[in-house]
DNA sequence: ACCGTGGACGTTTTT
DNA sequence: CGTCCACGGT
């Protein structure tokens, strides 16, 4: 391909960014301002000009990502150069550097990778075997603190030089931490495991210790650029600088106002420190928004504006106006999403748009429950990304570890999973001792089942005998997986292991399911031997290399080959770099989104509001937000608050929707009963569902739930005035003389905030001063 | 050693 | 509400 062709496809700024070849770059791109693209050509531009693949590195966020990149570029050089590209993540791409190089650092080749799963597994573990509390002492909270300490590579044996660690664990009440710390590496070491951190904290540790590697993959990789460059952290940056040190032909891409990965150490001054670690570089700012319409890059913009901390940006875009967003009130999650898919109906029928035109992007996880029952009884297809995995499921985890421990028995959180399951009479018991044993000789557990017979005075020889047989067993999968193909060894593993029998014995429903599961992970396999054979260079069809694969997945990864035709969920964090024509974004709610646990320090709140920005800039053409009355929280239903993010975004650019109840005849506003506080539940959601009709805009809810602060005597302090006639307002100006069902007549001292935030303070005759959201005050106002 | 049940705890986000 | 773990009975 010609390569002027390619340059047609770009605005000037991105052109330059292009073609700047040499040296480092730096590219500040607002969203949708066309930042993968210009990467995407970038690396087209660079090996259309003879620069061999084999010498590009291109680190991505997702696999995905990576492989869309080689696909598009592919398009322009050829499949066959395209695939020799070093392209993937960070995560991936160093796991397999060090697949090659590991064993300097005392790693086999075949290293297994601990998820988190079995990293808190292990501390769980340690922590039992000290005697320490583990309710102090949790797991969760352990692995973060040492996940934090290796993303800023401070390594046990660091650990001393910061007193100020020490003051935080005495603070926090765990002084046994740097311990704990300690023999978790050990012990991942010794089963020949790396968690993901490792991953990028050994790539470290292989480059600063031995220079010769360091030049090896300094002359490898002479064209470097990192995608999502805000959200690296301290590890990967320092990984980046020291490979770009020697040719300096970095490109970094970033938006500082997408930076969302704080909570798992990503860093945005390494956006701000690029300057000053290459003081000759060369910086472009993109800021025409290619993806969305007027409306919705200007209310994102209004959004960030609210924002202290970021680098100055002026997004704009030449699309046309296109619609306001809708903001939705709804009166929980049900409802909520029966919108949502009504709305996509709408949408789907009306313009024929097919269902992979929809996203919805929500905050957390445990969201998209209600979202499926409701687009599974439409019959909406869908696709959910993230979550609880395939590979999370307990029988696949099971299947797994047997795999796992053909190609390294060390693996000791695999021994420890499957070394009696299925039964075969190694309990608890036997487990603590084989444990103490290890320590006791300093060895693995693998190493002491292997031998079992020796040990039989301490475990006596019944169950030595059997362990020494498990172990049998497992070397003999180690054998056969040296041999023979991923699919061979795990069909043979899955029916003499006795996994098969187990899970056929189990007839009840989950447990037919859980053997699907199983025979799903089974296909998998011979997916990819065959996929390997024919598309891959490499031909490895190996167990270990299957396992590489599985265990370094993103959730954004999952196979898009079955039937793309679905409407995408995920959360926000996932959405990242993806676009969609119309987005819907449930549960905008105070404690929701922003998370409660977000809302105490600026910092923290200032990342909340860059993922709902990341969410708002997913849409093309449509976006709904919508938040809730009331939401089901851990079986127990709360009032809900909007979102202060919803008032944030400047209201000339959404138009709000609160759908009321639909009433016959005049008696509504006088004449029907208040029955708040009466505990009696009006048959609500039945009228509200089948009021559609045309209502303003603004018309009130209707019944709201009893508030947690309503004390009994409140509820019966009604007003002994009757109400008037008149309509419920959401507008109130001070001054004016209005009523409240509850509180009675009053006068509105002052109102502030806008939107669904507005609130009024008004001085009651009865009950004096109060301070009302005018979305939920039902207010009318008063002639007089 | 195995298996059932009750209570505690948890949801923020992910490689 | 659901998951995980500890405990206790078999
Ligand atoms: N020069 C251009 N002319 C027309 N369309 C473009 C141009 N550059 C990019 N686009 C389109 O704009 C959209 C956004 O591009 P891209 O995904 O590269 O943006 P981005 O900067 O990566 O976005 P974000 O940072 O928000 O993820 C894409 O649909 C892309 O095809």
């Amino acid at each position: 391909m010609n390569p002027e062709k390619l340059l047609n496809e770009l605005n000037e700024v991105q052109r330059q960014a292009v073609v700047h070849t040499e040296g480092p770059l730096m590219i500040i791109a607002g969203a949708g301002s066309g930042k993968t693209r210009v990467l995407t050509y970038r690396i087209a531009w660079l090996m259309l000009h003879n620069i061999d693949p084999f010498n590009i590195l291109a680190l991505t966020f997702t696999n995905k990502a990576a492989r869309e990149m080689k696909e598009r570029i592919a398009q322009v050089v050829g499949a066959s150069e395209a695939k020799n590209l070093w392209m993937g993540t960070f995560h991936s791409i160093f796991a397999r550097l060090l697949r090659v190089d590991g064993h300097l650092l005392g790693y086999p080749s075949n290293f297994t990778i601990y998820d988190t799963d079995d990293s808190e597994k292990l501390i769980a573990q340690i922590v039992k075997e000290r005697n320490l509390d583990k309710d102090i002492y949790k797991p969760k909270k352990i692995l973060n603190r040492i996940s934090n300490l290796k993303n800023n590579l401070i390594i046990p044996q660091y650990y001393d030089r910061f007193p100020e660690l020490f003051e935080y664990d005495e603070a926090a009440k765990i002084p046994e931490f740097k311990n704990v710390y300690s023999a978790y590496v050990e012990r991942c070491f010794k089963a020949g495991a790396m968690d993901f951190d490792d991953i990028l904290l050994k790539t470290n540790e292989l480059l600063g210790t031995f220079p010769e590697i360091l030049a090896k993959y300094q002359d490898r990789f002479r064209y470097i650029l990192v995608d999502e460059y805000q959200d690296t952290n301290h590890s990967q940056y320092i990984i980046v600088k020291a490979l770009a040190n020697k040719f300096e032909n970095i490109c970094v891409v970033g938006d500082d106002a997408q930076s969302i990965y704080a909570f798992r150490g990503a860093n945005i001054r390494n956006i701000l420190s690029f300057q000053k670690d290459y003081p000759d570089c060369k910086i472009f700012k993109l800021e025409q928004n290619y993806r969305s319409t007027q409306n919705i890059v200007k209310a994102a913009n209004s959004l960030i504006a609210k924002n202290r901390d970021q680098l100055k940006k002026e997004v704009w875009t030449a699309n046309e106006p296109g619609e306001k967003i809708t903001i939705y009130k709804a009166l929980d999650e049900a409802e909520e999403a029966q919108y949502i898919a009504e709305r996509i109906m709408e949408w789907h029928l009306s313009r024929q748009m097919d269902f992979s035109n929809f996203a919805i992007l929500y905050r957390t996880n445990a969201q998209s429950r209600a979202l499926e029952e409701v687009l599974r009884r439409k019959n909406i297809p869908y696709r959910i990304f993230g979550g609880t995995s395939f590979y999370q499921r307990k029988e696949v985890k099971d299947m797994l570890a047997y795999l796992r421990l053909a190609v390294n028995p060390n693996d000791e959180e695999a021994l420890r999973r499957v070394i009696n399951y299925p039964a075969r009479g190694i309990g608890q018991t036997t487990l603590d001792k084989l444990t103490i044993l290890a320590d006791r000789y300093n060895t693995t557990l693998w190493s002491i089942c292997e031998n079992a017979l020796l040990y039989s005075r301490d475990l006596g020889s019944a169950i030595a005998q059997k362990v020494s047989d498990f172990a049998t067993m497992i070397k003999g999968f180690g054998v056969m997986a040296k041999k023979e193909s991923a699919w061979d060894v795990a069909e043979h593993i899955f029916k003499t292991s006795g996994l098969l029998r187990a899970l056929k014995e189990d007839s009840t429903e989950e447990g037919i399911s859980r053997l699907g599961n199983v025979q799903e992970l089974l296909n998998s396999i011979k997916a990819f031997n065959d996929k390997q054979l024919e598309l891959e260079a490499d031909n490895d069809i190996s167990l270990d290399y299957f396992l590489q694969e599985i265990a370094l997945l993103t959730s954004a990864d999952q196979d898009d080959k079955t039937d793309p035709n679905r409407v995408s969920l995920m959360t926000l964090h996932l959405a990242k770099g993806l676009e969609f024509p119309v987005v819907f974004i449930p549960g905008m709610e105070e404690e929701l989104f922003p998370s409660a646990m977000m809302m105490n320090s600026r910092a923290d709140l200032e990342e909340e509001r860059r993922l709902f920005y990341v969410g708002i800039t997913r849409a093309k053409k449509k976006l709904y937000l919508t938040f809730t009355h009331m939401r089901t929280r851990y079986g127990r239903t709360a009032d809900c608050e909007p979102s202060r993010f919803l008032e944030e975004i400047d209201d000339e650019y959404t138009e709000l929707i609160v759908p009321g109840i639909r009433t016959t005849g005049p008696t509504f506003l006088g004449g029907v009963p208040n029955l708040d506080g009466l505990g009696i539940s009006r048959p609500y959601k039945s009228n509200f569902i089948s009021s559609k009709q045309t209502l303003p805009p603004n018309f009130p809810p209707g019944i709201r739930p009893l508030q947690p602060s309503e004390t009994p005597a409140q509820k019966l302090n009604s007003p002994s005035e009757p109400p008037p006639q008149g309509e419920f307002t959401t507008d109130a100006h001070p001054g004016d003389r209005v009523y409240h069902q509850k509180f009675g007549y009053g006068k509105v001292l002052s109102v502030e905030g806008t939107g669904v935030n507005k609130k009024a303070s008004v001085a009651f005759d009865q009950v004096g001063e109060k301070k009302l959201l005018l979305q939920y005050a039902k207010l009318i106002k008063v002639t007089s």
